[in-house]
DNA sequence: CGATTGACGTACG
DNA sequence: TCGTACGCCAATC
């Protein structure tokens, strides 16, 4: 039975995380590694988020980007125009495949579901 | 089992 | 300021 465990927690709890990320608002793959204890595992997020298309519910990874606000996987979701896309829905302006005003939008786990 | 790669980030020249 | 090198850790070859 248990066919859980599919991946590391590390996988699952970044998939809880990009969950929480608001409508419209972005985070990026260090911000995330960070608040889950790898500062330096930002690599991993990004490779998490290649799995994350088959996760249920449905993860936004459309959300996450790299440091520099720019769409760096925008080449996996299929087409490269698809995150774009998503991001324009949900009133995120992308411009040269980087969200514009990209600091303001940024949701850092770290601030926002800061442990007192 | 070892080498390479990767949706990143920081350090260094 | 920009380009290159390296580290992180898991997955793939």
């Amino acid at each position: 039975m248990l066919m859980a465990k599919m991946q590391s927690d590390f996988f699952r709890d970044v998939y809880e995380v990009v969950r929480l990320i608001p409508q419209g608002r972005v985070s990026s793959y260090g911000a995330i590694a960070r608040y889950l204890g790898s500062s330096r595992g930002s690599r991993m997020v990004g490779y998490a988020m290649n799995a994350a298309h088959h996760q249920i519910p449905y993860v936004p990874a459309h959300r996450v980007l790299n440091r520099n606000g720019m769409l760096t996987g925008k080449h996996h979701f299929g087409d490269p125009d698809a995150m774009q896309k998503l991001l324009e829905l949900e009133g995120i302006q992308v411009e040269s495949d980087v969200v514009v005003n990209f600091e303001v939008l940024f949701w850092d786990p770290n601030i926002e579901l800061k442990i007192d």
